[in-house]
DNA sequence: TCCTTATATTTGCCTATGCAACTATTGCCT
DNA sequence: AGGCAATAGTTGCATAGGCAAATATAAGGA
């Protein structure tokens, strides 16, 4: 396997990553809603799945309890989310969606389908299928090494 | 083009940028340095092309001047790097590595190549290719968004 | 039942990053 | 020269995220 040292993978994901988050600020910020990329992720998977616990939401995001704590805090803040104690599990603290939260999903919808098909401009459905293959493999390697 | 809604552009970067990260701080930590990722970007940076003003240094690694300033306030705290007012433009400030910041880059640098090559574990020259090309795309279509 | 362990969440402290506002210089134009 | 715009950097305020420690609750074993 050849040299990687002319493009350093940590650079292009970073890079990029930070321009799709300003992409995606700016996107909510012309619709006039007031959220954030990663309240959006979690957002969507509570409209996708309905009430979920934190733990939950945290797994299928990848980000750690006291991230998705605060994340919630914003979004109960805003109106948008409510934490119940769960009456099986007092531990656990089940999320929903509030109605604001439901009306701000489909301000957003149509944007946020928008702004990721635009991601993949200029690229192919094979293209589309090797980046994800090849993220994915990274994201193993790295894991691999943890 | 077909729909790119089952995986999502802004999870998969996220994630895997996350990871990355996460296992250059692991790597640092394992050497007993006590630097950053964003902190060991700088630091190379710096290695390469000497003196740079935090002007060059942010234009090269895509972060804004707020945050480069207050990555190099901690680095020089550390001690790895030393902030000289230029005389020829005296709102420039010079950035320059310390024989400690040198000293740094020497512990690291090894094991930071070779986390690099095993990011690209179980993948083959084209994919490399194909990565470099298709994120620096994704890279562009975000940005004519912006 | 009592004790230990595991799980879910929260909080404190730190870095990175974004935006906006502010300071200090330099450059340019009239 | 005088004045205004551009440039380099800093600082305040906010969110996101990492680690470690603390709290509350549940589960399991002696």
């Amino acid at each position: 396997m050849a040299m990687h040292g002319d493009k350093k993978i940590g650079f292009l994901l970073e890079r990029t990553t930070r321009i799709a988050k300003l992409s995606f600020t700016k996107a909510f910020k012309k619709l006039n809603v007031d959220i954030t990329p990663e309240q959006w992720i979690v957002l969507d998977k509570l409209d996708l799945k309905g009430e979920m616990s934190q733990k939950e939401i945290g797994n299928e995001s990848f980000k750690n309890a006291p991230t998705i704590s605060r994340i919630i805090d914003n979004l109960v803040r805003k109106g948008y989310v409510s934490r119940t104690s769960e009456e099986s599990d007092r531990r656990k603290t089940a999320i929903s969606l509030t109605q604001e939260g439901e009306k701000v999903i489909q301000l957003c919808r149509q944007e946020v389908d928008a702004l990721r098909d635009l991601s993949w401009n200029n690229l192919s459905d094979q293209d589309y299928e090797d980046f994800n293959r090849i993220i994915d493999q990274i994201f193993l390697n790295f894991e691999g090494y943890n």
